[in-house]
DNA sequence: TCTTAATGTTACAGAAATATTACAAATTAA
DNA sequence: TTAATTTGTAATATTTCTGTAACATTAAGA
């Protein structure tokens, strides 16, 4: 689970337990106390999903909503309504703001995590599916293990999250910060040029003689799995 | 796992959520929304456990206890009981209306899914898998006994929980967390390393001269069965 | 073609993760 | 109680991984 989400919710200590939580399960999570100021970190973070509490200390759930869906770049951003029991959920249940789940609070964790994902596994099936998979390269998740062409390759830490990061978006092509800010730990400093090593790392494993080479360059804008 | 087990519960998505994960596991359920109603169907599908909500709109949990303990062909009935945190608690602690488990909302699948067969393996040893099995290892949750290759093989009881986790789900790569959280009693603190060190003893019990390594060690992420 | 910036490649030292060992404290059995 | 077993931790050894620097190669524009 390598997806991100972002929580607009006024209620630190519901931030904190979520975020926690979610981050355990290994989603990388960012999160704001208010509607306008979330909306700004929110289009810098760019999410897959947004946990978006009902009632907010400036804008309301739905302007934000709104908002939201007024926004080319995200127009299906996934949302998931938190709101307090019996607080107008008629109107929320009704709502055709394109909230695409919602959930009463108090909720269990498990709860949430079960919506997030199904939530997910409609909007970004590769976000939670346990098994990757792109032309002959597969990747398990739950066993941590990388096959191409049924045979299996041992991959270092590194280069197997690399990997997964690649698989969740094949094709697309990321720059070097991109990668660094997902696939690296959190608040570590890595030189750039880093990640060429890598990447030749992860080259000389998954590539096979007589194969086609997996990981394309992309001159001056990064890399991408073709 | 063959066994029915029946739910009464008022929260539609509790239910849902629990019912589709029992189901993967093999058992057959049903489920009621209040307690009249889950009385009557009870009775009719003759589960071989009961998960029941303490607080119902109609009946309380208790109310449907009660009921069910009258009747003779449900006496021994294995009931656990779901209750919301902090919730009197203590109340049905000491309740002797012969509740034979109970676990506090929100909970976790697993947890649950773990006092399920505790309390069938105790009521109907049949209904649940006794004897895990993988390749040439045979564990026998009853006898406490472990067997490689026919031949018994003597393990402390760290390790025995140690390889009954692992065997419940071969393959899949468990964390230090995880297994921590699984295979120690609850709140009890020990330090993360401790685990390589019981990996160790395990691993010098169960392996044999000439036979393939069974534990698999995943540098950054954990252990796992082979 | 030459120049330059970007990427590829390599080797290596230090870091990080895991393995192993020994031991004292705690627990259980006798 | 004593003896035997089991546990957790700390210390040490070993293995594997990481980041960087230095140098090589390539691509693209002047």
């Amino acid at each position: 689970m390598k997806g991100k989400i972002f929580i607009i919710e006024d209620e630190a200590s519901i931030i904190q337990l979520v975020q926690l939580n979610l981050e355990k399960e290994g989603f990388i999570v960012a999160s704001s106390l208010n509607g306008n100021e979330g909306l700004k970190e929110l289009k810098k973070f760019e999410p897959n999903l947004l946990l978006l509490d009902w009632m907010l200390p400036d804008l309301s759930g739905i302007d934000v909503c709104k908002n939201i869906r007024k926004d080319n770049n995200f127009k299906n951003l996934p949302i998931i309504m938190l709101t307090a029991k019996g607080e107008e959920e008629d109107k929320i249940k009704g709502l055709e703001s394109g909230v695409d789940d919602y959930i009463t609070k108090p909720f269990s964790f498990n709860e949430l995590s079960a919506r997030i994902k199904a939530v997910l596994r409609r909007s970004d099936p590769n976000i939670v599916a346990n098994d990757l998979i792109f032309e002959d390269l597969k990747l398990d998740r739950i066993e941590k293990r990388v096959f191409r062409d049924e045979k299996e390759i041992q991959l270092g830490p590194t280069e197997f999250r690399l990997l997964e990061f690649f698989l969740t978006n094949p094709k697309r092509v990321y720059s070097r910060d991109q990668i660094l800010e997902t696939v690296w730990p959190n608040n570590i400093n890595v030189e750039s040029r880093t990640i060429d090593v890598h990447i030749r790392r992860l080259r000389q494993s998954i590539n096979i003689k007589d194969k086609k080479e997996l990981i394309r360059t992309v001159r001056s804008s990064g890399y991408s799995l073709v």
